[in-house]
DNA sequence: CGCGTTTGACCTGCGC
DNA sequence: GCGCAGGTCAAACGCG
C-alpha cells in the first residue's frame, strides 16, 4: 500500500512538475537539474512520513518539520556536506567519551569541534531553509499552473453547456456534439482530472435527446453530456435508441415477453434500460466494460440511524426486498423516482453486527437536476463512479491507492472512507459510525454558529430539520479545494429554481446520521481527486493552505453556481 | 383512483 | 449442470 501510495504521490506531481519545468522559470539556472531530482527525491522520501501523518494533517507544522528533515537529507546527499558532519558527530561522541578519561586539551578540541559543528549545522539549516522555500515555491507554482489549466477546462465546459442550452434541438445536439467532442478532445485534460468516461445515465440522456422520453430538466451538467456523447460515438455513432430497439426486439423473443410489453416497461423504461445495459455488456468491448464499471460503481454509506432509511433529499420508490444471506435484516431496493428513467438505485440494509448501523448503497448517476438536499448525496455516486473508473483506466489512483484517495476525500479522518476494488463492484464505503477526529469538527461549530445563530451546537441533540442540508451544503462548499473544481452538480443546483415539481428540500425531518451522511457525501462529491490530493499535500507541506478552509475565494471561480445558491439558501435559513 | 409498498416469482451470475 | 444468492419484476394489496 505504501508503495502504491508512493507511486501515486509521484504521479500526482509529475504532470505539474513537468509543466513547471517547462513553463515556469527556475529560481536559478544552475538549479535546473537539481530541481527535477529534488522533486522526485523529495516526495519519494517524504511520502512515507506524510502517509503516516495524514490522519493528523491539521498539524501542518509537524509535516513541515518532517519535510525539513528529509530535505536536509537530500541536501546532505547532494552537496556532500553531511559526510564530515556525520563523522564529526560520531567523533564528537567518542571524543566526549574520551574526555571523561583525560580532559585538558581534549575539552578544548571538543569545544572547537562543537563550534565548527554548530556553524556547519547552521549552514546546513540555512541550505535546508532555502531548499524548503524553493520547494514550496515550486509547489505553489505547480498548483497555480494546475489551477490555470483547470479553469481553462472549466471555461470550456461552461461554454459548451451554454452552447447546448442554446442549441437544444436534439439533432443538432447530436451532430454538433461530435464536432465539439473533437474540440474538447484536443484540450481535454487527462481522465484522472475529470473523467469523461461513460456514465450510467448514458441511456437516459441519449434517449431524451431523441425525444423519446420527457425528462424533468436539461442534463444537469456538461461532463455527463459529453461523456454520453463520447460513449455514443464510441459505439460507431449508434444512438443508444438503436440499442434500445434492438434490446426490445431481442427481448420480444425472450421468455419474459409479457413483462417487456407491459406499459410500465415502456413508460419507465426500467426493464429495457436494464436489458440494454446487460446486452451492451454482452457486446464485449472496452467501452462496454467501462460502462459496466461505471454503472456498477457504488457508494456505500454506513451511518448510525434509528430511521429505516436515511433521508437524502431524493424521492425513492421501493421495488423489492430481499433477505440477504448472513443478515437477519432484509435488504430493501429503491429506485429514484424524481425523474422518469433515472437509473439511480439504492439498497438499504441494517448491519448484521450492529443493527443501529444503516448501510445505504447508492448506484448510478441521476439524470435530472437535484434539490440541494439531494445534491450532496447524489453527486457522491457520480464522484465515486468517476473516481473508480478513472482509477481503473489510469490503472493507478483509485484502484491502486484506495486509501490515498480515501484520505484525499476525508483527509481529516483516515478511517472513514475506504475504496474497495476487490468487492464485486467497485465501492466507496463511507463509514460514519466511528467517532470523527475531534480536530475535524473544530472548525464546523463556528460555521454553524454563523449560519444558525441560536441553533444547538451539539449534534447529538439536533432536531432542526434544516441542519442536515446546510451541513451537507457547507461541507460541499468546503470540498471545493482551493477553488479548483467546477463540480458537475453545480449546474444542477443552478437549475433548481426552475423545478417546482421537486419537493421542498427542507421539509422532511432528518436524523443526525442523515446530515453526517450528506456531509460526507458532499465531501466525496468532488470528482477531482487529483486536485484534492494536490491541495491536501500542499497544505501538509506548505502549512499555509488549508484545503478545508472555508475560504470564500475558493468559489470565486464560479460565481454563478453553488456559492450563490448556497448563499441565498443560507440567508433564508438564518432568517427563519 | 392513483400511488407506493409488499411479496412471490423470475432472471442472472457465479461457484462447485 | 445444478444450486445458491443477489437483483429485479409485477401483480396484489393498502392507504390517502
Amino acid at each position: 500500500m505504501v508503495a502504491a501510495a508512493d507511486s501515486a504521490s509521484v504521479r500526482m506531481f509529475q504532470f505539474p512538475a513537468s509543466a513547471n519545468n517547462n513553463n515556469a522559470p527556475s529560481p536559478t539556472p544552475s538549479d535546473d537539474n537539481r530541481v527535477a531530482v529534488d522533486e522526485v527525491d523529495f516526495f519519494s522520501d517524504n511520502k512515507n512520513r506524510v502517509a503516516h501523518h495524514d490522519d493528523r494533517n491539521n498539524k501542518t507544522t509537524s509535516a513541515v518539520h518532517i519535510k525539513k528533515e528529509n530535505s536536509l537529507d537530500d541536501v546532505r546527499r547532494r552537496t556532500g556536506l553531511d559526510v564530515n558532519t556525520g563523522l564529526r558527530l560520531l567523533t564528537a561522541n567518542t571524543g566526549s567519551d574520551q574526555s571523561t578519561v583525560d580532559d585538558g586539551v581534549s575539552s578544548d578540541l571538543e569545544d572547537k569541534r562543537a563550534k565548527s559543528e554548530l556553524a556547519q549545522l547552521q549552514v546546513e539549516l540555512q541550505h535546508m531553509n532555502t531548499e524548503n522555500q524553493r520547494l514550496r515555491d515550486m509547489l505553489s507554482q505547480v498548483t497555480k499552473n494546475y489551477n490555470a489549466l483547470h479553469m481553462h477546462l472549466v471555461a470550456l465546459m461552461q461554454q459548451k453547456q451554454q452552447n447546448h442550452i442554446i442549441e437544444s434541438t436534439p439533432e443538432r445536439e447530436v451532430v454538433e456534439g461530435k464536432a465539439e467532442d473533437k474540440k474538447l478532445d484536443q484540450v481535454m485534460v487527462p481522465r484522472q482530472f475529470i473523467d469523461l468516461g461513460p456514465t450510467a445515465e448514458t441511456d437516459e440522456v441519449s434517449n431524451s435527446s431523441s425525444g423519446e422520453r420527457t425528462l424533468s430538466g436539461t442534463p444537469s451538467n456538461n461532463v455527463e453530456v459529453v461523456a454520453s456523447k463520447e460513449y455514443i460515438k464510441s459505439n460507431n455513432g449508434k444512438n443508444e435508441m438503436v440499442s434500445f430497439d434492438q434490446a426490445a426486439d431481442q427481448n420480444s423473443n425472450g421468455k419474459r415477453i409479457g413483462r417487456e410489453e407491459s406499459p410500465e416497461s415502456e413508460t419507465q423504461g426500467w426493464g429495457p434500460n436494464n436489458k440494454v445495459q446487460k446486452l451492451n455488456s454482452a457486446n464485449k468491448g472496452i467501452d462496454q466494460s467501462n460502462e459496466a464499471t461505471m454503472r456498477k460503481a457504488r457508494v456505500s454509506v454506513r451511518a448510525r440511524s434509528e430511521a429505516p432509511m436515511i433521508t437524502d433529499g431524493c424521492q425513492w420508490r421501493k421495488y423489492g426486498q430481499k433477505m440477504a444471506k448472513g443478515n437477519p435484516c432484509p435488504r430493501a431496493y429503491y429506485r429514484c423516482t424524481m425523474a422518469v428513467g433515472c437509473p439511480v438505485r439504492k439498497q438499504v440494509q441494517r448491519c448484521a453486527e450492529d443493527r443501529t448501523i444503516l448501510i445505504t448503497t447508492y448506484e448510478g448517476n441521476h439524470n435530472h437536476p437535484l434539490p440541494p438536499a439531494a445534491m450532496a448525496m447524489a453527486s457522491t455516486t457520480t464522484a465515486a463512479a468517476n473516481m473508480l473508473l478513472s482509477g481503473s483506466m489510469s490503472s493507478a489512483d483509485g484502484i491502486m491507492n484506495p486509501n490515498l484517495l480515501a484520505r484525499a476525500i476525508l483527509p481529516c479522518s483516515s478511517s472513514m472512507a475506504t475504496i474497495s476494488a476487490s468487492a464485486p463492484f467497485p465501492t466507496v464505503t463511507l463509514d460514519l459510525t466511528h467517532s470523527p477526529n475531534p480536530l475535524q469538527f473544530q472548525r464546523q461549530p463556528s460555521q454553524f454558529q454563523v449560519q444558525f445563530p441560536g441553533q444547538p451546537q451539539n449534534f447529538g441533540t439536533v432536531t432542526n430539520p434544516q441542519l442536515p442540508q446546510v451541513f451537507g451544503q457547507a461541507l460541499y462548499n468546503q470540498s471545493k479545494f482551493s477553488g479548483l473544481q467546477l463540480s458537475q452538480d453545480m449546474g444542477s443546483s443552478s437549475q433548481l429554481g426552475s423545478h417546482q415539481s421537486l419537493p421542498p428540500p427542507l421539509q422532511q425531518p432528518q436524523h443526525l446520521a442523515d446530515s453526517v451522511s450528506a456531509a460526507t457525501a458532499a465531501i466525496t462529491a468532488d470528482p477531482n481527486f487529483t486536485a484534492a490530493v494536490a491541495a491536501a499535500i500542499t497544505s501538509i507541506i506548505g502549512g499555509a493552505q488549508n484545503p478545508f478552509s472555508n475560504n470564500n475565494s475558493n468559489n470565486n471561480n464560479n460565481p454563478t453556481s453553488n456559492t450563490a445558491s448556497n448563499g441565498n439558501k443560507l440567508g433564508s435559513f438564518s432568517s427563519n
